[in-house]
DNA sequence: GTCATATATGGTACCGGTACCAGAGAGTAT
DNA sequence: ATACTCTCTGGTACCGGTACCATATATGAC
């Protein structure tokens, strides 16, 4: 592959002399300028970047880490990222792991060694290894999505525990008092937070523990379908069911369908997170909103600020407002 | 950040000694290799891959160009993609170009600065000049999905034609006689492929132009809706459609909800593309599926051959077959 | 005892760019 | 005429690794 200086000697000048043609810095008379344009574009030179970096300190990468790119709402949120990175003049490497805290470590040290400038991370699990080696090497991480149990790092997330509540609360004033929540892995926090939503309009509502019934699974259509199968053979049998994410909400649909349970009239149902549009045949579902793209976004422009130099500055946490939807998945009882 | 030759001063030893440590190659003593190994975990050393990839003139990576991917059986083909690579060592980067062909030139512009050492391209347009300035640089590229009207690269697509020639014919099976094909962008292969399948089984039925029905328009949601409306406004009325693209088939489905056309009863209809699962609640269309996942697999694999050394041979064309599942989208008539 | 081979380690240059500094010529203010 | 600034170009070293070759000792074959 071409390089530099022979770009250089075909021009008949110095190889920083092209480096300054390339990048347009420093003083370059038109005439010289012509001779290496002329140079690059009959060598057809690229030049390499792996080079420039390695001299400049810096990749403009930045990557995005996240736990299941089927899931529209991680596309839309990644989209939001891409736009922001993209004005700002970086790329983004986007990175799956399923939720598999080994595949997270893998990536995180690939990324690391390619020396990306900064990180974006949906954390597997709440674990701070991961996160206090990325910052030992003074590489500006932002957690995405999910609260960690310390906050030793910059944090965008939406408001899981008033989202829940809020949708707990409509389906209360709707009559309903036996409502089963389902939701994700006990140990990350957008599940738990829906739940201590959940548990606070049930208390606000003057109804004691008993009255809670609580499923946890993983944020999966599949898990949706065995909840929902779960929660439709307790005593007594919940007249509302709550779903902790789109996917839950997705297999719960299906479980419900195949039941032979009709929604809402026999059952009344919501969702956290919309369905995008390409999902719905028939968009029905009452769910609380998250700002996903907008999340991709602030969550961008902090890690952007964090690289523009302010990275001594204590940790940020950004919690972003959910929106309630209401369409017609829940009835009066 | 760490060096290498900052490891190799506190261990006592060369920088090319800690390079073997961390490589694993040539001859180290036990003592010497433990000697290494501490002085790496107390400065918490991490190579630099920039640095290893310009020595070593490869970089370890492929890019995956791809035009939507929000769309599952996009999804799906990246995730055979990434588990082939795997497979190999080798990391992928993953950009998506909604179909622009402006976006498509820049990331690989980008691509190939980074040195990538092959590329996966899902072409936005029958271009030949973006593939030719790849394989100028001796960077081997495998077109996926989309046959080129020149043969130039590997390509490893399905079998539109056939598939489309397949689906027609079993709706003409079914009697019916006006059925209307909703398909992609007149420019994109994969659109017109379906309608030449199309239009043979037609001609095999005896029917002449007069009874063919083509719109063309984009493989979105969006473009689905519009054209189902053209095609219903279309005299005489089609009784079955042929959906170009899963994105196609929800548009049209939403349109004839929308309209309060009930399928199949009122209107047959058929889609290429299996739709996933996460996207049904009642999977009931009768499909051509594409094997996305393989498509992924199959594609890696040829672009893997061909770094291991065989560049030189003629391009090569992997055609797969599709599947036709018979749903209950179609009645008889 | 000599030679060949396996094991273990290091010196130097190089991958392909750019930072930094030096220097030359032109223009202009004094 | 001198000093100063602006414009333009190049030499050298360096970013952080590794290839290649050289050297040294241990081991074994004959």
């Amino acid at each position: 592959m071409t390089t530099i200086r022979q770009v250089a000697k075909l021009a008949g000048v110095a190889p920083i002399t092209v480096s300054r043609v390339i990048n347009n810095t420093g003083y370059i008379s038109a005439e010289t300028r012509q001779k290496v344009e002329a140079a690059v574009s009959q060598l057809g030179y690229v030049p390499n970047s792996l080079s420039q970096s390695l001299r400049w300190k810096q990749t403009g990468m930045l990557a995005l880490v996240l736990t299941d790119v089927t899931n529209p709402f991680w596309t839309t949120v990644a989209r939001g990222v891409e736009d922001a990175a993209s004005e700002a003049g970086y790329h983004v490497i986007l990175c799956n792991t399923d939720e598999s805290p080994q595949k997270q470590e893998e990536y995180l040290t690939a990324l690391l060694q390619k020396r990306v400038d900064g990180v974006l991370l949906v954390p597997a699990r709440d674990d701070l290894e991961d996160i206090q080696r990325v910052q030992m090497l003074k590489v500006p991480l932002v957690v995405l999505d999910r609260r960690l149990s310390q906050p030793l790092a910059d944090a965008v997330r939406c408001d899981s525990e008033s989202g829940a509540y809020q949708l707990t609360r409509l389906l209360l004033e709707r009559g309903h008092r036996q409502i089963a929540l389902l939701t994700g892995p006990e140990h990350v926090a957008t599940a738990t937070d829906r739940v201590t939503g959940y548990r606070r309009a049930l208390r606000e509502a003057g109804l004691d523990s008993d009255a809670e019934s609580v499923f946890y699974g993983a944020f999966t259509i599949q898990s949706g379908q065995d909840m929902v199968r779960q929660a439709l053979a307790a005593q007594p049998r919940p007249t509302a069911i709550f779903a902790g994410n789109n996917f839950i909400a997705i297999g719960m649909m299906q479980a419900l369908r195949a039941a032979g349970i009709r929604v809402p009239e026999e059952i009344s149902v919501v969702g956290f997170d919309d369905l995008p549009a390409s999902l719905l045949l028939d968009p029905f579902l009452t769910v609380a909103a998250q700002p996903a793209y907008e999340m991709g976004r602030e969550a961008t422009n902090l890690l952007i600020k964090r690289l523009a130099g302010d990275g001594a500055q204590a940790p940020q946490e950004v919690v972003l407002p959910v929106e309630i939807v209401e369409r017609k998945s829940v009835i009066k009882r």
